[in-house]
DNA sequence: GCAAATTAATGATTTATTCAAG
DNA sequence: CTTGAATAAATCATTAATTTGC
C-alpha cells in the first residue's frame, strides 16, 4: 500500500501521486514552464483523477520545478555569455536591494549632449573616475564596478588575460 | 585583419568592433540601461581603445538595445517563457511581463485565484477543451497537445495502454 | 525489523526585481 | 516617479527517505 496522496489523514500539504508527478513532468519536459491560470485549472482538474489536488499545487509545482531545474543544472564551463538582462541566469548573483539605473535623459530638443559645445559641471563626477587615458593593447580589459552594488564586473572584451582597466561607472543606485 | 571598425575607409556610420559590442552588452546585462552623459562619455572614451567611436554611438546603442529588447519581449508571450532551459542561454530575453497570473504574493487577502470561489469568464477558453468529466481507471491517460507546436504528447501516467483523455492545453508558444 | 533521529526533497510562502503604464 | 503585473529567487516548513541503536 503506497502512502500516496492520501485519503483521510493528515494532509498538511499536497503529496502528489506518481501519476500526477508523471504528467506534470511530461508537461514540463514538453516545454511548459509557466502555465496560465486556465492551463493550471485544467491540469488540476484532470490530475484530480489521480488523487487529491488543488490548482495551487500545480502552480507551485511548476514554480519549484522550474527554479530547481536551474539551480541543479549549474556549473558548466565554457564561455557563459550570459547576457541575460536580469542576471537570473545563474542563481548566484542578483541585485541586493539596490538598482543600478542612472537616469540619463539626454535628449530634450537638441540638448543631446554630444551636440552641445558646452561642458556641464561634471567636475565632481569626473573626480569619481580615475580614468586612464592611455591604455595599451595589453590592457584592454575593463572593470566596471557598481560601487553600491559591491560587486565588480571584469569585462574582458578580448577574452584574453589582461589586467583590469579600472573604469568605474557611478551607477545611480536607488535605495 | 578583421574588417572591424574601420581603418580608413568609408565610415558612413559607426561600425562597432566585437570588443565594443562585448563591453556594451556586458554593461547592459549588468543593469545599465540609460547611461548618464558622464557615463556615456567615459564608456566612449574607453571603447575608443578598440576602435573609432563617438559618444553618440554609445548613446544610440543603449537606446536601441533597450528598445529592441522590449520589442522582442512583446512578441514572446505566454507560459513557455524559457524553453532553452535555464534562461541563461539567450542573450536578451526576459520574461514576458504580459498575462499569466497567480502571483507569488498570496498574503494580500484572499485574492489568489485558486481561492476565489467565482469562476471567471473562461467560457471561451473552456470551449477549447472538450474535457471529459468522467474517466474510468482505464482511461487515465492524458494527451496534451501544444497547438502551436503541432505535436501531441500522450502522457500515460499509469504506464499501461490507455486511450488518451484529450486534454488539450493551448500553450502559448514562442516562435 | 522497528522506530526515533537525521538528512534529503520538495511543497508553500515571502521577498525582490523588472518592465511598463499612468 | 509611482504603481501594477508577473514572476524568479530565496526561504521556510513538512514530508519521505535513510540511517542508526537496539
Amino acid at each position: 500500500m503506497s502512502m500516496e496522496a492520501r485519503v483521510g489523514a493528515k494532509c498538511g500539504r499536497w503529496n502528489p501521486t506518481v501519476e500526477q508527478v508523471k504528467v506534470l513532468t511530461d508537461l514540463f519536459s514538453s516545454g511548459l514552464r509557466t502555465p496560465t491560470t486556465d492551463q493550471i485549472q485544467m491540469i488540476s482538474t484532470h490530475l484530480s483523477a489521480f488523487g487529491k489536488i488543488e490548482s495551487k499545487n500545480v502552480f507551485y509545482w511548476f514554480q519549484n520545478h522550474k527554479a530547481r531545474e536551474r539551480h541543479h543544472k549549474k556549473r558548466r564551463r565554457g564561455p557563459p555569455d550570459d547576457v541575460d538582462g536580469d542576471g537570473a541566469g545563474d542563481g548566484d548573483h542578483h541585485k541586493p536591494r539596490t538598482r543600478c539605473f542612472p537616469a540619463g535623459r539626454a535628449k530634450d530638443k537638441q540638448e543631446v549632449f554630444w551636440q552641445r559645445p558646452e561642458i556641464k559641471e561634471t567636475t565632481e563626477t569626473l573626480e569619481l573616475f580615475p580614468l586612464k587615458s592611455s591604455i595599451s593593447e595589453e590592457e584592454k580589459v575593463i572593470a566596471v564596478r557598481g560601487e553600491l552594488c559591491g560587486r565588480t564586473l571584469y569585462l574582458d572584451a578580448t577574452g584574453r588575460d589582461h589586467p583590469p582597466l579600472d573604469l568605474r561607472l557611478s551607477f545611480n543606485y536607488v535605495e
